[in-house]
DNA sequence: TTATGATTGAAACATTCGTTTGAATCAAAC
DNA sequence: GTTTGATTCAAACGAATGTTTCAATCATAA
């Protein structure tokens, strides 16, 4: 009985994340989701309306909070660390990170990696419009950070930078991790690891 | 009338390549194949016996020569080059970008790109089968080049290079490219980017 | 020309899909 | 205790899914 004990509206968000994580928007239907979450299948269709916008409720849940918490971080850097690279990108990376320590959490990361494959969905119109200020204002703060950079290499810079990201972020890499260490620990690694590889790549002449 | 004057097997995977990219495997219906290709729909099983062995093959058509002439260009480097970086990784990115230079091939770095969240398909299974062995050998390659790097925090850096690799190739990222400038030399400047952008990353302290 | 094996065709298979219906159940307000 | 609105339920909706069937058609060799 996962996420039990939570209203119906969590437990189908919930068990929606994993499952989208694991088999895909198209992948999953909504009878695999409501069984996971011990639902009525119609209870969907009451509380989200359709697929499609049980899909950007589920983003919703966690990029809100995740924007916030990274441009807090962005601006207590630009005040704190003013032009530190590490700082920005720290800034950005840290609050995804900080999903992937918990079951549901990391299940979302891949979520939002699978969100960047689908090309032509509703689904990226609607992250664009509520999400795309948060890149705008972390393009403007690393342009700061690197005044030699021409603006539309800093741009594809920044494509790469946002795809290792994503890419070891969900987890998507054939080299298994090493027995013993912990999940925390070594998202903590990669972090570190992600910060120094852009901050070089970034830097490059 | 895509693809026309082709047989219908190389139809139903010209067809199928297109599709799986824009929809994705799941999203791609058999009916939305063959209606593209001109085909009766009992082709697609009877050339490729079912669905998932349908999205093999469209891998296998294109990964097979992708790979070994990453694999000669790893090799040509070695012999002409030796110990250098941008070398190896500029025979590992070359071929993929080769294929961006046409509209089937383009459409497969996306199919390609999709095949990465796909976590738990035996696709997966498939293509490290089948082309593990070429990471393999690039791997070892960088490894020589790259004589202070810790074994795992070469593979991390590996994964942070192929998600870039991954994102840029397919085109995902939310910056949109400058009007006037041609796919091809859209694709050349964006290749010579990563080869920078990934090996100062790799090279970082 | 006839025979043979490969390929294509129209149609149907059972199953699953997202969605809807309308009655049953619940909690809270009166 | 009754009423009201929100929520859940079993059941069904039509449409679409991957797959199969078997006759029609094709190219080729005898």
């Amino acid at each position: 009985m996962p996420t039990a004990h939570f209203n119906t509206k969590d437990r189908i968000l919930g068990a929606a994340e994993e499952l989208f994580a694991q088999f895909g928007f198209a992948g999953t239907s909504l009878r695999q989701v409501t069984s996971r979450a011990d639902v009525n299948i119609a209870a969907v269709n009451y509380h989200f309306g359709s697929k499609e916008n049980l899909v950007n409720e589920v983003f919703r849940r966690r990029m809100d909070e995740m924007s916030e918490r990274r441009l807090s971080l962005l601006r207590q850097a630009q005040e704190e660390k003013s032009g530190d690279l590490e700082a920005i990108l720290a800034a950005f990376i840290q609050p995804a990170l900080a999903l992937t320590y918990d079951r549901h959490g990391s299940a979302f990361v891949r979520v939002l990696a699978r969100a960047y494959a689908e090309k032509n969905d509703g689904l990226r119109k609607f992250l664009s419009d509520n999400y795309g200020q948060v890149l705008r204002e972390f393009s403007k703060a690393l342009a700061a950070c690197l005044p030699g950079l021409a603006k539309e290499d800093l741009y594809l810079r920044l494509d790469f930078t946002a795809g290792a990201l994503t890419y070891a972020m969900a987890d998507f890499g054939l080299i298994k991790r090493p027995v013993g260490v912990s999940d925390r620990a070594h998202a903590d690694k990669a972090a570190q690891g992600l910060i120094r590889f852009a901050a070089a790549g970034l830097r490059a002449a």
